[in-house]
DNA sequence: AATAAAATCAGTAATCGTTACTGATATTGA
DNA sequence: TCAATATCAGTAACGATTACTGATTTTATT
């Protein structure tokens, strides 16, 4: 039962914590198997898959119907651009009291909310403006 | 190019306007298939995407990997119950001005937001305090 | 260091939700 | 009534993810 330590479950962390752009499995697949080359997409996913589960590294659903992965497991949003696809980490403040205002009148305990952004980043609002 | 009537997408939008309880593209497979039982899977995606597109109903995409369906299209947000996986329309004040939040710092535009809540339902709630 | 239990692996097959294709049918404007 | 075409039923294909299998690593114990 106890984790065993893993070569490629730390390439997998590793890849992860250099990016900022919260990649797919697929793309952490691709990248860690430049250095390690018959590594398995299966690994990749129970990987990603246990690493979320101990709450080393967040999972993302965004909408778009694959999973995102990021290593920042601090409290932040996202942002994603309905142009490019791309996904930005937002600085913003704190919006946690949206769940008291939906607690209020609701009988069941509400732990938490999934919350994220979307429109147009900066750079495809440029290309537009040309 | 007009859209034609078609008795399938009435039956598909009349059930979902019978349900307030956000159901899956197969759960309406299933309902329709009661009173058109030659209707096809096919038929219910083309026909829920196809007035998606077009507003009549919402699709929400709720993080547990599949897509749910609501005909109510007025802004109102949704809870998941961790427990039992029910989902429920909220009643509360408006959170809109998050967007405004998210917006201060950031340098491209945002054109809304997708929220969901989660947590423990009244009905399981009882079942845990027994 | 040698050993043994079991966590992890690579590789691949299977699953699941969804979409695309095809030839037949239904709707609609003329 | 007719022709154009949107929609259909049925089914095959798809992409993301998960499950299976026998081989390999890791780790605690000798």
């Amino acid at each position: 039962m106890a984790l065993k330590h893993s070569k490629q479950r730390d390439m997998i962390k590793d890849f992860l914590l250099s990016r900022k752009d919260h990649p797919t499995a697929d793309v952490v697949y691709m990248n860690v198997r430049l250095q390690q080359p018959n590594i398995s997409l299966g690994t990749v996913y129970r990987n990603l898959t246990l690493l979320a589960d101990i709450g080393e590294i967040q999972r993302l659903r965004l909408g778009d119907g694959v999973d995102h992965f990021d290593a920042d497991i601090s409290e932040h949003y996202h942002f994603i651009c309905n142009d490019c696809g791309g996904v930005i980490d937002l600085e913003m403040d704190s919006i946690s009291s949206i769940t008291d205002v939906a607690q209020k009148k609701f009988d069941g305990h509400i732990a938490g909310h999934v919350t994220h952004f979307h429109g147009s980043c900066s750079n495809c609002l440029k290309q537009k403006n040309q």
